[in-house]
DNA sequence: GTCTATAAATAGATAGAC
DNA sequence: GTCTATCTATTTATAGAC
């Protein structure tokens, strides 16, 4: 791996990753993730073959993000209930993006449903990631249904993010979000 | 309105329904909408002037026959509450397209807020009629936070079918549709 | 009202100079 | 590694014959 390029293709990640979260995959262009960085378009095929290519990286820097967010709750967070708490903070701390673009993970995942299964695939790894996270987090507090709860726990963080895009209502985003910190307390 | 070429612009119409949906409304072209409708691309700009046109009329075309569904439950069901299981039965009757396409409501909105927002502001009329027809329902079942309700169940039918589109597990789209009705009973 | 031909812009991708 | 020029395909949209 040699150091000279990686400044470039980081930067192409970074703003592809904003781009694709703040326009769609699909509604981003090659010209626009040139604009963004000043780096021209024929470069980006020197560490990208494909577009597919470039979202496959921003869904790996994606992921290893998420890893190392998760992480960090498990090394700082001593209990699991308090780990699921802190995660929810997500949807306030985000409240402005996710009202004016939604979930980051949900919206992608929403559009690459409709093109290449092999793209909706990918996009579904960080949600995985999530799943098996929260899993085990329930597990942690003695739950039988831990898997199902972690699932249920991603649709109501959706539901909400859905909701929060399309009435961009803040004081519903916050009443829901204490909603899920009183679920996730009910859960015994 | 002359009848002539109502037949065409409704065969248009109808096609770019379903590609909207299963494919997206960016990633649909004239060209794919003309295959499906055997219309040349030329004759679509007697009815359209733009793409967007085409998009107003499928979304005035879903608002019809939501209302027309609703009325029908109106009219037929006595009790609200019966109405609202009633109406929960849609995710499990289209259990299949939602696991393959989403929420045709839900996922439109999530692109179109990525493009220019009187599209957006175009899909949000759908989920408008839905929450105004819910918090009917719940209004009168003598609830008093009957808008929050409305609101909380559409949350919970598109975090159902986000997941349902993402894990494609039919279970537990069974399991989640048992676990709303029992939420709309509890309702009191 | 219907259709063909085509314009004008932009997309992803490639070749090759530097 | 970087960048310019360009290819090919596709997009929305228009002009105008029929």
């Amino acid at each position: 791996m040699g150091a000279k390029g990686e400044g470039n293709r980081q930067r192409i990640v970074e703003a592809a990753e904003s781009l694709f979260y703040r326009r769609g995959y699909n509604q981003t262009s090659f010209q626009d993730i040139s604009d963004a960085t000043d780096i021209p378009r024929g470069n980006f095929y020197y560490y990208f073959k494909t577009k597919e290519e470039i979202l496959n990286a921003v869904i790996d820097g994606r992921i290893a993000n998420l890893n190392t967010m998760l992480s960090g709750y498990d090394a700082e967070i001593s209990d699991p209930r308090e780990r699921l708490l802190k995660f929810t903070n997500i949807i306030e701390h985000g409240r402005g993006d996710v009202m004016q673009s939604g979930c980051p993970l949900g919206t992608l995942s929403s559009e690459l449903v409709k093109d290449d299964s092999a793209l909706h695939e990918k996009s579904k790894q960080a949600f995985i990631v999530l799943r098996d996270w929260m899993t085990q987090q329930f597990e942690a507090l003695g739950l039988s249904d831990a898997g199902e709860l972690a699932i249920d726990l991603l649709a109501k963080l959706q539901g909400v993010a859905v909701m929060a895009s399309v009435f961009k209502d803040a004081e519903y985003v916050k009443r829901s979000h204490l909603a899920i910190k009183n679920w996730i307390n009910l859960q015994r």
